[in-house]
DNA sequence: CCTCATTTAGTAGTTGGTACTAAAATCAGT
DNA sequence: ACTGATTTTAGTACCAACTACTAAATGAGG
């Protein structure tokens, strides 16, 4: 249990605040069993902010994220629109995305893009997906660039059949036929 | 521009602060042209945190909310498993599932639930999802528990199909028939 | 005009700091 | 063991944004 050196106790204090903002210079020092004086120093020095700014920066972060995710309602970004015949859409591939392990993209998130993408393409109040067979050929990865392509093939009064493909690069990486059920008003299903 | 009443003051106050919890008591004050102390004394009356309660508050939310979403990588719960065998997960449909206009969860979300449940029962460093036939049989709504099911058919060396139920009150609302390919290393596909 | 509600003023004390000065302790090298 | 630099403490004054309290001023209505 002997003290750290000035440095290495400094890249714990890092790693220590970046997990838990809510720190106080009191509750460092003690866990340090160093002074809060040089606790304020060793802020000073990394340029750390003090405890209330940092709160106020998680608070503020956070308000963008929950944003940009309820973005993510329609997964991946709309680039072109017929509408009741095609479109296209782009998804990039982020940590969230991925399985840990190995960053390849999990299965269901290449499944929602061309799913929401089919949403897009019947644009009612009410659209569902009926059934769907999909074949997942190739892996995405990590930052990898998803263009989603929907094609509506039939359609009658409360129907449609689509095909989508998603491409990596311009190689096939998910194929997709999908039925959805639509209506114009709030009808039920089932 | 006559100034508000008590009551009429209070009511625009409470708005005011839940749409920007970020106003410090002098900017309120400036706002509504009376003292800091009467916003105080309002807040008082009406239980109003401080602004720097306030702002902590947004800040653990928010955070709250990012863990329960990373845990979303495994959409659903996974509440039973016998690995190689079968598995059942719970996973409780809430706003960010669901189209905004009905309140119907999005099918991908159940699709995700099922897939992930795959990924779960063939316990394996690598394990993906190769093809599926899936069917939507009924809308699950918000906050509706999804029951699924996974029970794997067959298993070869490299492949393992399984079927896929999903219920709510026991009434079945997806089905679903996955091909899984997996490996024992960090082996590629395709 | 009197009275009760409302508003404002002012003081002391709190938390979690900044910014600064200065002393004490520790360490490194000779 | 001594010196000089580095590091750590200690201590003071000050800040924002409050709470908690007392007390005075200002309304508004009967």
């Amino acid at each position: 249990m002997t003290k750290y050196k000035k440095h290495e106790r400094q890249e714990i204090l890092l790693t220590r605040i970046n997990e838990d903002p809510f720190l106080t210079d009191e509750k460092l020092a003690d866990i340090f069993k160093v002074s809060i004086q040089t606790i304020r120093l060793d802020r000073l020095e990394l340029s750390i902010p003090e405890l209330r700014e940092r709160i106020k920066n998680v608070a503020t972060e956070e308000v963008d994220k929950i944003k940009s995710l309820s973005l993510q309602e329609v997964i991946g970004e709309i680039i072109d629109i017929d509408l009741n015949a095609q479109a296209l859409s782009l998804f990039i591939i982020e940590e969230g995305h991925v399985f840990e392990r190995n960053e390849i993209a999990r299965g269901h998130f290449l499944f929602a893009q061309a799913n929401s993408l089919c949403v897009a393409v019947i644009n009612r109040p009410l659209a569902l997906t009926k059934s769907a067979e999909i074949e997942f050929i190739r892996q995405a990865k990590l930052h990898d660039k998803v263009i989603s392509k929907a094609v509506v093939n039939e359609m009658d009064n409360n129907k449609a059949a689509i095909t989508v493909e998603s491409k990596v690069d311009g190689r096939l990486i998910f194929k997709g036929r999908f039925v959805m059920y639509y209506s114009n008003e709030g009808d039920e299903i089932g």
